[in-house]
DNA sequence: TTTAGCACTCTCGCCTCGAGAGTGCTAAAA
DNA sequence: TTTTAGCACTCTCGAGGCGAGAGTGCTAAA
């Protein structure tokens, strides 16, 4: 909790740096030569040993060098990193590959997750943007074979939901047609529960397909309701800390199982404004399946209105300001593309 | 090519089983021990032998056990293991879960996907199921902000493809209505190319929104173009074969690669028929990356109509008669669904 | 407060060595 | 002719030993 001195603040920044770089424990001796430190090799002993105390380093075994806590990396995201932006060619390549691609939500998406891991050779992730509040804007209804019918819903927004079911008597397009003009004139810019009151208004068949209107409303405020988009998983598989492959499982596991990432994703997201970006350090004490890991989260699209989740997931042992200028790049670039064409 | 003796055929057999079981070389006095073989671990390293001439057999080195070659899995495969069917209770379990799961193509898919990852312990993969040829059934036209319009169309058989777009003019939501109405009505059932005889009964507007819904459905005739569900890449890092993440990498690579996984499934798909299952053993001299990997895929949905596919990816040394009935049993469930839901 | 010197510790790669498992071959038995 | 017993040989794998190298902590001097 004291101030660091500022030679110490140089030194774990430098550790940081360097281990970074090298995978390995980082020595005094090795460090002042290839810095050219103007201090001796016992000074930065003196100075590392205090760091230990401290709790921001730790020898893997006696007589090694120094790696980075939890604790360490956590100050140094929090302090020291400084607050770089890419290179101009580089924001400019990305921009231009969101530009040039098909205009469609669903590969800007995935381009962004391959850009987020390809710059930062880890594990991405995108969520797709849902609206926080599900305003209805248009219904269709198709009939299909038989009772079962066809629903494809359109919030505000652009957000699509679609859902087969059936009624118990067969009805023919021009009844569903009708009914699904009648529901759209009437519910415009609606909410689910603003539908309640609409019941009264209606035929027994509508009321019918109100109430699935309604559950996919419902089902479009949970918090994330459409597709995850991961992108370089293999990446992580080439870190040297996970050459054992159990390690690299466990955090691969949880990019797979969807109810854990939604749960991460939950905890973490609603803390976070758009534009700031979040670094969770070693699983925090509660996700013991990314002991090994860090995740670099934003939130993208215009807030309150439509927004979705995109980060990196990677070994603690990251190159944390090009990630996170990375993150917050590809989401200010992915929230200016959604507002423009999605937001009415 | 010589037909093999049925003592052969036994310890070729038996080797497999017990391989895929230890994941060890399997020698000759083992093998008479564990199996109580009525011969002695002499006749079986003459055997051993033989099959090794033959190319089905081979040693990691010499004075170790034998291991079956990719050939040995090939013949085992097409001529030795038997078709068991799954445990009645296993098959009414997955029954059920696909029963009482919500009736949604996309759950229906993702179930699959997870179903096929846990039983057969290995990696899995589920494409949508996708018209052989589109044809139009419906289309509807929202105006979003300006002049962005979203354009959602329904194909035949329930394929719902959405795209946004812009005219040069601003156009109301009326006339959007009255068109998508005209265009739906002229063009039931038509394919991409009957709709070019559309052209002259449009007006400006018109003209170019169907050269939009004609893009639509060329794409949707591309081999796949939905999405595609993986499952249980984990289960493959705990297989000891990838104790060394390099090997790991590469077959998650090719599952990572959207267009490395759709050149694998656009060319041995097409050779495959429903109900049959087709099984990849080493990447057939033609995917390097899958070279210690065996696929066992198999097409599901309504022969000529709406198909998909689906699979397993594991390790070379694979259950394989259990992995078989079970791709063969999901996708037969899977078939059923989705001919009694989507196809009218 | 910083630095030089020194004894000590721990890992890592390399080597050796013996146990264990498996093979191929030969000659005898069925 | 086919099968089997016996035997010498080969190869891997794990344990143990050893030395080099890198790094530390401590003490005493600058």
């Amino acid at each position: 909790m004291n101030e660091l001195t500022e030679r110490q603040k140089l030194i774990l920044t430098l550790i940081v740096h360097e281990h970074t770089h090298t995978t390995q424990p980082v020595g005094s001796k090795a460090m002042v030569n290839k810095y050219n430190l103007r201090m001796s090799s016992a000074t930065v002993r003196n100075e590392m040993a205090a760091l230990t105390d401290l709790g921001y380093l730790r020898q893997p075994h006696t007589s090694a060098g120094r790696i980075p806590t939890e604790e360490g990396y956590r100050i140094f995201v929090s302090k020291l990193v400084q607050r770089t932006n890419l290179p101009m060619t580089t924001r400019r390549t990305i921009s231009h590959q969101f530009y040039q691609s098909r205009q469609d939500l669903e590969q800007w998406l995935r381009l962004a997750a391959s850009i987020l891991a390809n710059q930062s050779q880890a594990a991405s992730l995108v969520t797709a943007p849902h609206s926080e509040k599900a305003l209805f804007k248009h219904l269709e209804l198709i009939a299909t074979r038989g009772h079962q019918i066809l629903l494809v819903m359109v919030l505000v927004g652009g957000e699509i939901r679609q859902q087969i079911f059936s009624l118990p008597e067969p009805i023919s397009q021009e009844q569903l047609s009708t009914i699904a003009t009648k529901i759209t004139n009437l519910c415009q810019n609606c909410s689910a529960d603003q539908l309640d009151a609409l019941h009264p208004q209606l035929d027994p068949v509508g009321k019918e397909i109100l109430v699935v209107v309604q559950e996919e409303m419902a089902l479009s405020e949970k918090l994330i309701t459409g597709d995850i988009y991961l992108d370089g998983m293999t990446n992580i598989l080439a870190e040297p800390e996970f050459a054992e492959s159990e390690e690299a499982r466990q955090a691969l596991k949880l990019l797979e199982e969807r109810s854990l990432l939604e749960d991460l994703l939950a905890r973490t997201i609603m803390t976070s404004t758009i534009g700031g970006v979040q670094v969770l350090i070693g699983g925090e004490g509660t996700w013991d399946e990314l002991r090994q890991c860090s995740i670099v989260l934003a939130r993208y699209g215009s807030p309150g209105v439509l927004t979705g989740t995109l980060g990196v997931l990677g070994p603690m042992r990251m190159p944390y300001g090009h990630t996170i200028s990375t993150v917050r790049f590809v989401a200010d670039v992915l929230s200016d593309l959604v507002t423009e064409t999605l937001i009415n």
